[in-house]
DNA sequence: TCGTAAGCGAGACGGTACGTCGAGTCTTGCT
DNA sequence: AGCAAGACTCGACGTACCGTCTCGCTTACGA
């Protein structure tokens, strides 16, 4: 009984440490269920009946809901693209790809939720906001890359580039879903492209 | 084809005939719970309780909250705008008066949760996609007027211009409210602009 | 116009007077819904719908739905005696028939639900004392008749001897009501013939 | 036959345990309001209210209101009666100590709401039919000792008799409440006495 | 023959309770 | 401590019924 204490730092805190395979699980079951019946039809003790979890160990990682939501998402791949040396392909293999998974993920529906919340909800916000701009992160440095290539102006703002590109694409999904069409997007992003050339960034009389 | 239209009795339904007055204060009572709350917090009770109304009276007309809440946005006024006859500072004040509309009323918080409804619910997405579409035509109407004025090429596509301007203000609004910014749409709308006139429309010669 | 005023003292209101034979129409169907669902499931709507009444007509003459149900009881025959001379066979008779009717009408079923709601109501109170004590009379008056041919004691209290003789039935109906028996009524009934004559009433020593 | 019970380790099932304290909060609630506002004016939003537990704790354990109130009952004391050796004034005691609680507590009002329902609901009336039987137990035991030192004779069917003093009671309580009276009582319960001692039980000669 | 007054069917109205469901928290015994 | 299981409070849901209140229409009567 008499034991002598390790010799291990011991930076551990105390009691059983958490298992991270119901991590795992949970994430998947909570992506299957979104997948199925969307944000609202999500419900926490679905999860936990699925995942064969209980609330508490949920509620232990994520405190919401919609922190949940979020979490699941890490677990989709990131976007890779493999850059043709064009932009205007390069863009539109890029919203193909962005936009092929929002019709094929349950991100589409979940993310209007999610917008919905994070309006009152700061936490929310800040998290979305970085996951979003992660996700993103690809299709910005395309540009930046088109940018370096000399096929964009010096001086162009990739950032608000890449807003103009992905902003009508967004705006077909959640409003008009139906009428999703590469074909447009590719004449959209050929004006965009043209646009950023014509104009001079950041100069005086532009 | 012109038909005189006959002085129709319009046969009344028997019966007690609905109040159009209850109409009114529900939806007043509703636009100004969104307003408050947004609607995620919007409870039918709420409603009910504040504009003297039974639920029976209120399910009786919207059969659920979504359908109540985009009822409620038909009381907010239309956008008025007048054009100046130059299309960069037309868009940028359309933009602004629209951002302005998403700022100030519920509108912005309340959007994304229809979209998220919608995406499950074939009648709220018709019903959304009219309204929005109703609530955007002016803004469309500014484009078609460039054309005929010659300041864009003739065959300009108005609507899908429409989405490269309304696209990037979307994004920002939904994303990343916070560094919504007029002046930066004006350098995103000069960019279009600057590329739809580059680009001849792709009935011409290609 | 000089009307001489006819000799009729005109006792009518003015305006179109009630059609009786919406009475009898809404009665009947009263009667029938509660010996389909008893009175916990009438409703007041249904009774309007089958009988084509409007539920303003309804309430015109009853102005809830217990003096409704009492109402409908009105249209159940009273009890026909025939009496034998015996009193042990009339009580027997008697009991039998009224046992009858609570079973094959919703009577048995509703006189609970009513005495319960005359608990807190003082008109529904005297009312249904009042229907109740109608249609025992002829109970009653079986045993003054055997008091009046000498089978039973001359001052025999006629009313609680009732009481001995339809207590135990009431008993049975409500809360035993599978072991309803005749023959038990009728060795109960005999019980209290024997006690009836062998009590003096009144009298001092007893 | 003698089974020696095997001392069960009762393995429970596994999850948070109900919280005793939560039926006996909700009981007692339940009883307080039938006692202010009787059976019809009950709901089950005021228990819970008052018992500070939730609608869902209710139902899980009763699924209705009246399996609510049948429970309830269970928290009245049962009938303590001190025996005389005359059957006489045991039965008046008797008599008059249920009055008492009939009087005194919900169980006037509430017991023909009771009964009301259970005309459609077998559980219903099976349970109410037990407990009813419980709380009568005294009373009939009160005519077996009576039998047992030969106030009355051998072969007396105590049940039937004991619906002979408590059935005009029942009637009493039920339509003629305002004529409540233990002189009355003991009145007819001398006639059943003396009836029961006149008539031999079928047993006999016949 | 008209106007007034009420009755009528239909159905909307304010209220109130229903029984259900979900979020997030807490409490068992076991690991 | 963490874990599964499941009870707990709170609060909203959408439905149903009560008793009242309009509608437009239909009787009657008395001027």
């Amino acid at each position: 009984m008499a034991a002598a204490a390790p010799p291990k730092p011991a930076k551990r805190s105390p009691g059983r440490p958490r298992d991270k395979s119901r991590e795992k699980a949970i994430l998947q079951q909570t992506l299957a269920i979104l997948g199925e019946v969307g944000f609202v039809g999500l419900t926490v003790d679905a999860v936990a009946a699925r995942a064969k979890a209980s609330k508490a160990t949920i509620y232990r990682r994520w405190s919401t809901k919609e922190e949940l939501a979020i979490a699941a998402f890490d677990l989709l791949p990131e976007l890779e693209l493999d850059e043709t040396g064009n932009l205007e392909d390069d863009i539109v293999g890029y919203i193909a790809q962005y936009g092929g998974v929002l019709r094929t993920t349950p991100l589409r529906s979940v993310l209007p939720s999610l917008v919905a919340e994070a309006m009152h909800n700061r936490d929310l916000s800040d998290k979305l906001h970085q996951t979003v701009a992660r996700r993103r992160r690809p299709g910005v440095r395309l540009i930046e890359h088109a940018v370096e290539r000399g096929e964009l102006p010096a001086g162009t703002d990739a950032e608000q580039a890449h807003e103009l590109f992905i902003g009508p694409m967004l705006n077909r999904s959640f409003f008009d879903h139906e009428r999703f069409s590469i074909d447009d997007f590719r004449t959209m992003a050929r004006v965009v492209i043209a646009g950023l050339r014509a104009i001079k960034p950041s100069t005086g009389a532009g």
